[in-house]
DNA sequence: GACATATTTGCACAAATAAGCAATAGTTTG
DNA sequence: CAAACTATTGCTTATTTGTGCAAATATGTC
């Protein structure tokens, strides 16, 4: 894995690594339909403009995607994305112990 | 999810969102054999220091699991519990469209 | 006990982050 | 255009975070 790959993954487990942000992830989970701003500023209660900026956040991730909608814009989760990433280092974490080899000569006998 | 399991999952996130820390995760992922921090601050090249106090934060979350052995500590990956976490997380985004009775009324009729 | 090795802690500092409020921008409605 | 509503940006502040160095601690060796 590249540096640069490690550095993106990196990025997106920090944006989902807030409690806040982590809030917006976990409302928008349970909603089906694209919900806007102002409803997920409630979910966390914070002002609107701290909701508006951890959800660019978290569109910068790729984590939400946007679409304007009159004059809201309406969020919604980009779940394939996330549930990706995730498994994708959730493998790699558990069954990389092949790559033992790695280890000079390896575990205690060969 | 209660607030304290929300908490605590933001605080796994963002444990592995730090870029060396992730570096020295991935580094534990091809180690069969448990390291030692001298061995792992070389592979982010940073102060022993430094890789401590990561490690630190690690094993507080959980991810890593240290055992004494001399005047060395030897640090190993806690690949089930990582990964068993970040697949519970992956489930709730992907598959949580069942929910949408939360929404009011939902989709578009019924 | 003196010394070497491995790790942690105290301290200082720069940079990043989260937050709220006020002001601004974009959109719909009158 | 004015007014109402939604969302974002600029500014400031307080806090957290990552880092390195030096000192301290812990352990093993002579």
């Amino acid at each position: 894995m590249d540096t640069q790959s490690l550095q993106q993954l990196a990025d997106l487990l920090k944006a989902l690594g807030e409690y806040n942000r982590l809030s917006l992830v976990y409302e928008l989970c349970g909603c089906e339909k694209p919900q806007n701003a102002m409803c997920l500023c409630e979910c966390c209660s914070v002002d609107a403009s701290v909701a508006s900026r951890h959800l660019k956040i978290l569109a910068e991730q790729d984590i939400v995607r946007i679409e304007k909608s009159g004059r809201e814009r309406k969020y919604s989760l980009n779940r394939q994305k996330i549930a990706n990433e995730l498994r994708l280092l959730a493998e790699r974490v558990e069954g990389s112990e092949r790559c033992a080899a790695n280890d000079d000569q390896a575990v205690s006998g060969g």
